[in-house]
DNA sequence: CGTCCACGTCTAC
DNA sequence: TAGACCTGGACGG
């Protein structure tokens, strides 16, 4: 879910959800994490939640009662807390039964209901983080959706800044100037304006105006707009994006995913399709990639430009697939893309670009060798779980799947 | 089975 | 500027 428009779509889930619903107790940890307790309980309390860039913040406020100082004194919470929590590559909110805790629920606040609901924070890699009475982590520059004006001055005034020497694609993911911006906003937000990645970035900043010239159009705003959408669709790339410059984009390319009023980026997710479709570089079917300095895969279409790494790697061109998985709130079924499909081409390319394939940062450790650490994992949920699929796996990649499953992206040539 | 890859930070040499 | 931190899906043998 990581990106800043998942992270808003997260907000707006937990307040969605969680409207009206009374928490209590309580609030509970993994055993595995390593993120700090939340000291924090309390007989009833409700949960709201804002994003700022690539964060999140949970507030949890105690209802009022007569009874506060008997509250306090039983270590009851009676002032609201913070939490502001960081997503790494794989963290998002559930809301669920108690009896239904998905895998990785690494903090968990539970409800007074009859069936015991709970709002868990779940993340697979654990790579997220919060941190309770948290602010927004210092350093961290304004959203880039949600304030737009000091974003852009922010940049615009710091552009001397040593930041800016390195290429544009990558001072994108600098958090202190652009908070809400990850590796598919920047691929997308790039080849909407056809700008070569590898151009140094404060070239390609330096003429822009410190205030938006388009000033006037205002932000894209949530409108769940009514039936215009379709024409301006048609005449797509008419005034709008072609007057909007790369800072702008920042700002209204991840609010279009906003609007999609999906997940956003979640494979994992039934209504990925829609998300898919709307990607028009990143992993898409004949567009190029290759890893930036910090060993992030850029994709891109055209020219790199001239501080593209000298030697530069590609990473293989890999497929993804999207599996069925269908306990979603909002089932909205589309036909599945098969964009991203045949390598054929890439292939060639790759040919030429690839010298010594590096491997992915990520997962370089384990093969160089050092065997298996030590931690015998504990469950990772203190809930018992039920371990259904012990060492005897079986390949599952037969059953409820077939039907629109993966099978069809591997379409090749067949046009 | 093993390898590669993934929406992101962090901190240590 | 490398690693470290993690799990799991896709794919290749």
């Amino acid at each position: 879910m990581p990106e800043g428009p998942e992270l808003h779509l997260a907000s707006l889930y937990v307040n969605k959800t969680c409207e009206g619903v009374v928490f209590s107790g309580p609030v509970r940890k993994s055993e595995v994490s390593k993120c700090s307790d939340v000291p924090f309980t309390c007989e009833a309390y409700r949960i709201t939640a804002t994003s700022r860039g690539k964060e999140v913040k949970l507030t949890l406020t105690p209802l009022k009662s007569d009874e506060s100082k008997q509250r306090a004194k039983a270590g009851q919470a009676v002032q609201p807390m913070d939490i502001v929590f960081r997503f790494g590559m794989s963290g998002f909110f559930r809301l669920t039964r108690e009896d239904e805790l998905p895998k990785h629920a690494h903090l968990r606040f539970y409800s007074n209901e009859k069936p015991c609901r709970v709002l868990s924070f779940v993340d697979a890699r654990r790579f997220g983080s919060w941190q309770h009475n948290g602010t927004w982590q210092a350093g961290r520059g304004p959203c880039i959706m949600f304030e737009y004006e000091s974003f852009r001055e922010n940049v615009m005034s710091h552009l001397s800044d040593r930041a800016f020497d390195r290429p544009i694609c990558e001072v994108l993911l600098n958090q202190k100037y652009f908070n809400g911006i990850g590796n598919y906003l920047r691929a997308e937000i790039l080849f909407r304006l056809n700008i070569p990645p590898f151009l140094p970035a404060r070239a390609v900043l330096e003429n822009l105006e410190s205030e938006d010239s388009c000033e006037n159009q205002k932000p894209v705003k949530n409108e769940i707009s009514d039936t215009k959408k379709a024409s301006a669709r048609t005449k797509k790339s008419g005034v709008k994006e072609e007057t909007a410059d790369l800072l702008r984009l920042c700002h209204t390319v991840p609010l279009e995913v906003v609007n999609l009023g999906g997940k956003g980026y979640d494979p994992e997710k039934a209504d990925y399709s829609g998300f898919e479709a709307w990607l028009r570089c990143y992993y898409v079917d004949g567009m190029t990639s290759i890893r930036d300095h910090n060993g992030r895969t850029m994709w891109f279409k055209g020219d790199a430009g001239p501080m593209a790494p000298k030697d530069s790697k590609s990473p293989k061109a890999k497929k993804r697939a999207k599996k069925e998985d269908d306990h979603d709130y909002t089932d909205k079924k589309k036909a599945s893309r098969s964009r991203r499909e045949s390598t054929t081409k890439k292939k060639v390319k790759q040919e030429r670009m690839t010298k010594t394939p590096k491997k992915a940062k990520d997962t370089r450790l384990k093969e160089t060798g050092s065997k298996r650490k030590k931690t015998e994992k504990a469950s990772d949920v203190n809930t018992p779980q039920p371990e259904t699929r012990s060492n005897t796996r079986t390949r599952k990649s037969s059953a409820a799947e077939t039907i629109a499953g993966p099978k069809r992206r591997n379409v090749r040539g067949t046009r």
